[in-house]
Formats: structure tokens, C-alpha cells, sequence
DNA sequence: TTTTTTTTGGATCATATGTTCCATGTCGCA
DNA sequence: TGCGACATGGAACATATGATCCAAAAAAAA
């Protein structure tokens, strides 16, 4: 057994908490302990809260994995694995009758995070306001892009992330997605592609950037259909536009957050491929490994 | 017995957290149950964590005592009490996980508007979470990157577009930030400007892209810092990383949703922004024309 | 390939846990 | 004082829990 190859609970530095112990020794633990592991890292206070069959449970490891990953870990056995885990995270019982004075220091050092929450708060707000202006128009942008034979898409800088992950999803379940992206400034060279019979999502929002309301122009007079993604029905964007889709860009700080653009953006795949149908989903399926971050699954590294 | 008196739990009004439930009731109960309560509110992280015997032993009351003070609390018993008084603390065990098995299994229904709800409604619950994870880390991630000479970011497909706009703002009040984006294969050829003293910004989220695996190894290797944003803190990067920032990438489509880690991105920019200092500041106000969509203000078009 | 070592999960067991029941204690009132 | 209503805590019980053992499976070595 591999026990003894790490210090005991005693030997260890002190310093170090449990869960800091952890993320090192991960790389050297069995694909089955690294597999709790992982959950204990991403569930801690469920494993403090929970039974070690619940835990097991949802970590998808019988309660005997639990008991070795502990022992594993340089414990006795799982509940003083829990009781480090539990003081490692300031719950510990001593600690607990000064709960609410920590607590209430939490709130007077909140003033250091207020900024944070502010952010947060206001990328929510956004977000309802986006919902609110355009959930109900989801629907009939998604038909026109349905109905299109090619899908260009234009954002611009702080634009520029929300249309290439537009893309980059969509092309996922249909091939007549392009992103007019202008590498090297041949983005005139791209627009020669629109055609009569597509549609162009454009985005942006003010001040609107010059080379995007050019797109939209052009593309309405060659009989393109344009889906504009903006922040107000008066954008220029907007008015040139046969479908509109609002978000708001409110931010705390001197940047304006694109966040709320990219769940609209997000929402709006999430109705196509809905409206796909069947042959879609199987594409989806055959493209799997393609859905995520990377094709290729990296393995944590084993000694 | 008392416990008529007080309504069940299904009529309490659900606003009110249980602690404050129990401050309110706390007169009406008896001498028993008080010191109970009492017990909870000074040690609500040992009830949570610790066994119904235990706890007894350290309020110096049998366990009865304790099932009968849930009961009258209108709880069923002790272990309903308990989660409650868990979820009250925001110890429950995440609800975005289990949203997204439940939410995947929605894949099927055609209800457009329903899914577009639920699709805004795991976008804020993957907020919540990622504030939760990352909103008390945001501060020394942001130490991180100022005391480096240099930060290189790099995020692949899905996460290139967070890395993206990382960089577009960024760069606004710091020249010395640069974006590996390995156009035309020339990855290496960045990857070899990554020197001690820098700090790398990785990011990514499971299954991890292999390339951005390797850029922090390399890093590493260099003696540069690595700040990690990631979906878990057993994930490759944060393993490997001197810091890491979390967020979440549930939703309830097939492909993952981005916009918590667009809002974790914006957040770490306002914390940046705001620790940057007045002649920071001004370079932004000189730099104003170049802040929002595009340097040119498009004025909205008028009929 | 075969053999050896390591890893994994089901069956099992002693124990701890949450709960119920009932006897005892306590207070207020006649 | 005695009686009734309520509060309290001990004993007992069904069950859940954490741990151990052992066989199957997988990986590594020969």
C-alpha cells in the first residue's frame, strides 16, 4: 500500500492546509483517489457536511475509496480526514463560537471586496435587463438565421470575443457559419461573400464601430438579412437591422462588461440547436469531443 | 405540547433564514430548548458539522432535547434542522452541479421560451457561484499580476474569447500585456517571451487544451508565476498555478456557457483597474476614445 | 504471453446515530 | 396538600455509518 510513502498527519508542515496539501499530492494519487480528490477540492463543504456514503455517492466511488483516499492522505480514517478538512476551512468547533464575530468581520473587511460584489451585482442586472428586452425575440432571430444559406458574423474589439464564440458554437452544428474577422485587413476581401440569401449578425455597441455599421450597409443592399446584437433599438445597427437583439453593457468600472452580450449570444445558440433537430444532435454527438475547451483531454499528470 | 403553536415549515415565510427564525422564537421556548438554541446560534458550524451526540454533549443536553427542538422549530426532526441551518449558511452543497445534470436532461423539449429562461437562469446561478469561489481571491490574483514584469494570457477555443477581451482591456492602462494567440501556428515563438519575473495567465476548463497544459508547465519551468482561471481547483492548471480564480461553466445546453468566466474576467480588470493608481487613470482618460466598441463614434443614423 | 503487483469495489461487521417510548421531575393551581 | 399539564432525560430500537476483509479487475513487469 502506498500509505507509507507519505508523512503522517504529524510530520507534515504545519503551515500547509489540508486542502493545499492536496492539490500536491494529486499528481500521485490513483486514478480513482484523484477522482475524489477532485471532488473534495470542488465540493468541500459537502464532504464536511455530508455523509461518507452520500459523498461517495455523488463523488461516483464506493464509501470504501473514501476510507483509503483518507488513509491515502497520511489519516487514521475519514472523520479525522474531515475534522482536518473542516478546521482547514475556519469551521472547526473551537473556532465556532466566534462565528458571528468572524462573520461580522467578514462584513467590515467587505469594504475591500466591494468593488467585486458591485461588479457582480451590476453583470446581474445586466443580465436581467438583457432577458427581459430579448428572450421573446429569441425566437424569430434564431428563424432568420434558420433561413439563411450562409451566417456571417461581425463584432469588433470588445465585440470581438462574443462573435467568435457565437461561431465557434454554431459552426459546431452547421457549416455556412463565417466570422468576418479581417485578419491581416483583408476584411473587404470577406464581405465580397455576403450574398443575397444570408444573414449577417452584427455586433456592437455605441459608440458604434465605424467598420461594423459599414457591414450592415453593405450587406443590406445586397438583399442580406441582418441580425443586429446591440445595446439600443436606436443604434444604427438597430435601425438597419430586420431583427434586433438587446443587451446592456452597464459596468462599475471605466470598461464597458460584455458579459450580458455573451449570455445573449449563448442564449441565442441554445435555440438553435434546440430548433436543430435531430440530424443536428447527431452531429453533435460525432463532434463531441470537440465541445469543450479542447478536443484532446489532458490526464493530470502521474509520477 | 408546543409544537402546535408554531406554524410548519411550509407556511413560514420563506424569506427568513432559520437563524433569525430562531431569534424570533427564542423567548417562547422553554428552558431546554433555549439553551439549545442558544448553543446553535454561538456554534451553528458545529451543529452543521458535528453528530447529534456531540452536539448534546457540548450544550449539555441529551439528544432527545435536540429532536425536539427541531420539532417544535417545525422541522421534522434533527437532520431536516440540520440542512436547513446548512443552506442558511451558504454550506449547501452547490445547487449549480446537480442544475446541470437536472438541466441536461432538458435537452429534448422544444419549449423555446422555457429553455431560454432556464438558459438566463443557470447564467446567474454559474455567477453566483463564481463570486462565491473567487470574489475573496480576486486581491491577491490581482497582486500577482502587478508585481510581474510582464503577463502573457492565454485561453484556447471556447476560453480564447475570454482571453480576448482580457488582453483588449487590459491593455488600456498596461502596455506590458500580451495575448499568445499562436496566429499561424507561431506558438512557439510567443511561448518563448515567457521569462522569469512574468506571470501567465491560463485559462481553461475541462477537458483542459492540451496547449494551454503546456504553456504552464513551460511557464513554470521559466520561474514565471502562473494565475489560473479555471473550472477546478483540481484541474491541471490550477494544480500547477500560484494562484487560481474558479468559475463555472454549467448550462443546460450541450455546450458550455462562458459568461461566468467573461464576469470573472471583468471582475479581476475592476480589481486591477482600481489598485492601478491615478497616473493609471489618466493614461485611461487619454486614452478614452479607445474604450468602448470603436475609436470612431458612428453618430445613429437619422431618416 | 504469463506472472506479479497494484488498484478497485462488493460483502460484511462492529459501532454510532437519530428517533421513539416511557418514566421521572417540575411548575402552577385548586 | 394533591392533581394535572408540561418539560426533561434515560433506555431501547431500527437504521445508517465508517471500517475491514477479500476477491475481481486492471496495470505493470517479466
Amino acid at each position: 500500500m502506498a500509505t507509507r510513502d507519505f508523512p503522517k498527519s504529524e510530520e507534515r508542515p504545519a503551515a500547509m492546509g489540508v486542502i493545499d496539501q492536496l492539490r500536491d499530492r494529486f499528481a500521485s494519487l490513483s486514478p480513482s483517489l484523484q477522482q475524489v480528490a477532485r471532488y473534495v477540492l470542488d465540493h468541500p463543504n459537502e464532504v464536511v457536511t455530508q455523509s461518507m456514503r452520500t459523498v461517495g455517492q455523488h463523488a461516483q466511488v464506493p464509501p470504501t475509496t473514501l476510507v483509503r483516499f483518507a488513509q491515502t492522505c497520511g489519516f487514521e480514517g475519514w472523520n479525522p480526514f474531515k475534522q482536518a478538512l473542516t478546521a482547514d476551512m475556519g469551521l472547526a468547533s473551537e473556532a465556532g463560537n466566534q462565528y458571528g464575530e468572524r462573520a461580522r468581520s467578514l462584513l467590515g473587511r467587505a469594504q475591500d471586496q466591494q468593488l467585486t460584489a458591485e461588479m457582480f451585482a451590476m453583470q446581474r442586472s445586466n443580465l436581467d435587463v438583457t432577458e427581459q428586452h430579448s428572450a421573446a425575440r429569441l425566437l424569430t432571430a434564431a428563424q432568420l438565421l434558420e433561413t439563411a444559406d450562409q451566417v456571417h458574423v461581425m463584432g469588433m474589439r470588445a465585440c470581438f470575443p462574443v462573435a467568435f464564440s457565437l461561431v465557434y458554437v454554431y459552426r459546431l452544428f452547421r457549416r455556412s457559419v463565417h466570422l468576418l474577422e479581417g485578419m491581416g485587413g483583408v476584411r473587404e476581401m470577406q464581405l465580397r461573400a455576403i450574398d443575397a440569401g444570408d444573414a449577417l449578425v452584427a455586433i456592437s455597441f455605441a459608440p458604434y464601430s465605424q467598420e461594423t455599421v459599414h457591414a450592415v450597409e453593405l450587406a443590406r443592399a445586397r438583399g442580406c438579412k441582418v441580425l443586429a446584437l446591440t445595446d439600443s433599438l436606436a443604434s444604427p445597427l438597430s435601425l438597419a437591422a430586420d431583427e434586433t437583439l438587446l443587451f446592456a453593457v452597464n459596468s462599475p468600472s471605466f470598461f464597458p462588461s460584455v458579459t450580458a452580450a455573451q449570455a445573449l449570444s449563448e442564449s441565442l445558440l441554445e435555440v438553435l440547436v434546440s430548433r436543430a433537430g435531430p440530424q443536428a444532435v447527431a452531429r453533435i454527438d460525432a463532434a463531441e469531443g470537440e465541445l469543450h475547451d479542447s478536443g484532446v483531454y489532458v490526464q493530470p499528470v502521474r509520477k
